[in-house]
DNA sequence: TTTGAGATCACCT
DNA sequence: GGTGATCTCAAAA
């Protein structure tokens, strides 16, 4: 993936990165959802500034942003221009489902990566990788050789900037973590 | 099929 | 002390 890939508005990475494939460690698959956080966001970490959690969504494009959720999930984000990240909550699993399914207690292939607790959890991502860079060993993301119908729609458990509309889905996917809720193509 | 409680941490007020 | 980019389980309808 090049690096001029991560460095731009958050909102125009996230429609791009649904198809791409990410793996850790040889274990992931297709990305078929994601959400966009700007700076500008009141919905998003970095809108009141840096803080020792949010530190890595201000550092260098194209690595991980990785936070704990809840106290007891974690969160995986790829850091785009500074301040703004891409969530990415949902894989279609294509490898080490073996590994993945261990991980994840046995779920069945739909429930294994939908949701960004229950990806990072498949995947083996945890805080430790904060801040980690996305081209080198154990991650590997490979974008999408072909077009993909991507569709957009409001974003997931937030309150404040709850209308704008920087979810992101595979249409169709039977692997996202639910339905869009009126949905329209994405730009 | 839908709803609600509980787990538990970084941040903010 | 309250809130949140969540998930699981149990219980009700």
């Amino acid at each position: 993936m090049d690096p001029s890939f991560f460095a731009r508005p958050a909102p125009r990475v996230a429609p791009d990165l649904i198809g791409a494939r990410l793996l850790v460690d040889g274990v992931g698959g297709l990305v078929v959802e994601t959400e966009a956080y700007d700076r500008s966001d009141p919905a998003s970490h970095s809108f009141a500034g840096p803080t020792r959690r949010n530190a890595s969504m201000f550092g260098a494009p194209g690595h991980a942003y990785v936070y704990r959720s809840y106290g007891l999930h974690w969160c995986f984000n790829v850091v785009c221009e500074p301040g703004s990240a891409v969530l990415v909550r949902a894989l279609a699993p294509t490898d080490g489902l073996a590994a993945m399914r261990a991980r994840r207690g046995g779920a069945g292939p739909r429930l294994l990566c939908a949701g960004p607790g229950r990806l990072c959890q498949a995947l083996g991502l945890t805080g430790q990788h904060d801040g980690w860079p996305l081209d080198r060993a154990p991650f590997r993301l490979e974008a999408r050789d072909g077009p993909a119908v991507v569709t957009a729609c409001s974003r997931i458990g937030i309150s404040r900037g709850a209308e704008t509309p920087w979810r992101f889905l595979l249409a169709g996917s039977a692997f996202v973590s639910r339905p869009p809720a009126r949905a329209r193509p994405a730009g």
